[in-house]
DNA sequence: AAGTGTGAAAAGTTTCACAGCG
DNA sequence: CGCTGTGAAACTTTTCACACTT
C-alpha cells in the first residue's frame, strides 16, 4: 500500500501525536522536540522520530519540529482534510449513548445518520441525529457516498448487517459488537470490545 | 511475573477464546479442534495452539480440546473465578451510557458504584447503580477493596482522578478519557479512545 | 549544544512444519 | 489417521547509539 512498510501501530500513534499537537497549538507553542512530544504522547523519543520519518523529514536538527506544519501533515495523512461522514447502525443502549456522546464531534467527525431495526423504540432515547429504519441502509449509503460505519447491533445480527454494509460500499467499520466479523480484505474493521477490555484488566489485577 | 514470557497479545486472545468457548458450551459441544476454535476466534490454528500451550497441555492429540475444562482453565487464568467488583468514575454522557449498557453485566462484571463530581445532575440520567459524590471515592475503595475502575471523566480531570485512584489502591483502570495517563508500573491502564479509533479508520478509507 | 534522522541490534510475535501421541 | 505441542525460522516492531545538521 505504501513504499516502505509502515507499521500498523505507527498509524495509531499518528492520531495520538495529532491530538497532542493540537493541544500545543492552542497553547501557542511554535516548535516541539521529539522528547517533549513523546512524553505527552506516552512513547519513547526514538519511536516518535522513527514514526515521523516514515513520511518524510519534518524536523530541524538542533531545534525540533514545527508544531503547526507537523499537525497539518498528519491531518492530511490521516485523510482528515475533508470531513468524513459516518453512519451509526444499531441505536440500542450503547449506540444511542455514542450518538449522545460528544467525543466524536469534538474530534471532527460527523455522524450523519443512524439506523435501527425498530426506529420508533430507538427514537425515544433522545437522539439528535436523523434516525432511519434498517431497510433504508443501502439506499442511504449509496446516495450519500458514506464510507465509514459504527456498528452497535447485537452480536447475533452483526455479521448479517456487516455483509449489507460491505455490499453497499462501506470500507471501514468501527465494531462494538462482541463478535469477530468476516469481511473482504479491502474492508478495515476496528474492534472495540468493552467487556473484553475489562476481562483483560482482571488478568493483571491480583 | 510468569515462568516464560507470555506475549501480551496472548492474554487478549485468551478472552476471545473464552467467549467463543462459552458459546460452544451453550450449543452442547464437548470438544473442539484448534482449527475450528481458531476460525471463530479469527486467528490461525497454530497461534491458538501456541497461546494455550503457554499455560499447559489441554488438548488430546487426534481429538481436540475439551470445551468445558478449557473454558474453566481460561476463566481461572483471567482471574474470573470470583466476581471482580468495579467502580465507574465520571457519570457524564459516556459514563452514564456505560452504566446503562448491559454488556459488562452480561460478561459477568458488576459495577458496584459510580462516582461523579455532581451526583445530583448525574442522578437524572436514569442510573440504577448507587451513585456517590466524588469526595467519597477514597473511603469507598478502601472499604470495599475494589481494585478495578472505569474512568470516564473529562480529559482535563483524568490525571488528577487517576492519582487519587492509584493512591487508594486501584490496580487496573479502563480509561475512556482521551489522555495518556501516568501511573506507577504496577498499575495497568487500558485505553479505549473512541475518537482515535475513528481517526485510525479514516487512514485506510480512501 | 541541542536535537533530528537512521542503520543496525535487540526484542517481541507469528507462522511453519513436523515429530509424536491417542 | 487426525490433531496437538513445539522448536526453529520468518517476520514485525522497538530501542539503541551515533553521525550529522542547524
Amino acid at each position: 500500500m505504501e513504499r516502505v512498510d509502515i507499521p500498523k501501530k505507527t498509524i495509531y500513534r499518528l492520531s495520538i501525536y495529532h491530538r497532542c499537537l493540537k493541544r500545543l497549538m492552542e497553547r501557542g507553542e511554535d516548535t516541539v522536540s521529539s522528547s517533549a512530544l513523546a512524553k505527552v504522547a506516552g512513547v519513547k523519543p526514538a519511536q516518535l522520530r522513527k514514526d515521523l520519518a516514515y513520511f518524510g523529514q519534518f524536523g530541524t536538527r538542533g531545534l525540533g519540529y514545527p508544531v503547526e506544519p507537523l499537525a497539518g501533515m498528519i491531518r492530511d495523512l490521516l485523510g482528515r482534510e475533508r470531513l468524513q461522514p459516518v453512519i451509526l447502525v444499531g441505536a440500542g443502549n450503547l449506540g444511542a449513548a455514542l450518538l449522545r456522546y460528544q467525543g466524536f464531534q469534538k474530534e471532527g467527525f460527523e455522524v450523519v445518520a443512524a439506523f435501527d431495526e425498530h426506529p420508533e423504540t430507538a427514537r425515544q432515547r433522545g437522539i439528535a441525529v436523523p434516525l432511519h429504519g434498517a431497510d433504508e441502509l443501502e439506499a442511504f449509503i449509496a446516495k450519500e457516498g458514506v464510507r465509514m460505519a459504527i456498528l452497535c447491533v447485537p452480536g447475533s445480527a452483526a455479521q448479517a448487517v456487516t455483509n449489507r454494509l460491505v455490499q453497499s460500499g462501506i470500507q471501514g467499520i468501527l465494531n462494538f459488537s462482541p463478535v469477530v466479523l468476516e469481511t473482504p480484505p479491502e474492508v478495515v474493521v476496528n474492534n472495540v470490545d468493552l467487556a473484553l477490555e475489562l476481562e483483560h484488566l482482571s488478568f493483571f489485577v491480583r
